[in-house]
DNA sequence: CCTTTGATGCTAAAATATTCACATCTTTCC
DNA sequence: GGAAAGATGTGAATATTTTAGCATCAAAGG
């Protein structure tokens, strides 16, 4: 139930997990060619080292080059993400932040639709327990 | 439109930032108290003075000693690590977040039905534009 | 088989972040 | 006023992060 401490991260290497987060698993040069301000191969693959004894990654091989994914599961750390979030920029309030959300993105009729839904759900949901 | 770019800050500062923006304001001993880890005084002072020269934070005197603010207002940047969020562990989908967001908190009747009102004026409102 | 290409392993230098000690300046209050 | 308490200003040591160079190893192609 506590935070994922995603969080003792330096600039680098939070960089680096966001990356391999977003899109799932990553390769050095997949990883080189998103980082802004990009440093040299062997930097990357310095970096993805570290992480990797540090336990927040691990590498398979795919035929001669690595391919690197996160040890954490993406929902957790985007979970526990998200709470720090709201704790910190929204007063705890699930409310506040969903009404940024919604009022920041463009979002479609249909998603609203199910957003509503969503809530329903939780109504009902929240009910039974 | 672009991301606010509190995106470059090291731990320590990171740290200091959220708990100011939690906060709203903090003196020096306001953020020693709540740094995990608490270095010295001296260290969060030296911190702070950085964070002020890169812009960060400005500090008004209240008698004897300084009160520190951050410079960005804490909407535009909490708008702003919230669409980072999305991005990075909910495959951009708001509705996924929003998911997570109410299945993850306790929520009252109240604010759902708050929420639910939310979606409502936003069906409408995107409708007139 | 041998060369070329493209990957990793390792080590160490350079840059940055973090820390604190000490000097100084105010406020408090006796 | 003057001493004590509580703040800040500064500079430099320490630790960590970030970087890249060079050696090595493996696959691909002629």
């Amino acid at each position: 139930m506590e935070h994922y401490r995603i969080v003792k991260l330096s600039r680098r290497e939070r960089q680096i997990m966001n990356i391999i987060y977003e899109r799932g698993s990553a390769s050095v040069a997949d990883v080189l060619a998103e980082l802004p301000d990009a440093p040299s191969y062997s930097t990357v693959r310095a970096l993805l080292r570290i992480l990797e004894e540090k336990g927040h990654l691990v590498h398979e091989k795919d035929g001669p080059r690595y391919i690197y994914r996160a040890t954490q599961p993406r929902h957790q750390v985007g979970r526990s993400a998200l709470k720090q979030i709201v704790q910190t920029f929204f007063d705890k309030s699930v409310e506040k932040t969903v009404a940024t959300l919604v009022s920041d993105a463009e979002i479609s009729d249909d998603e609203l639709d199910r957003l509503s839904q969503l809530i329903e759900q939780a109504k009902k949901g929240g009910k039974s327990l």
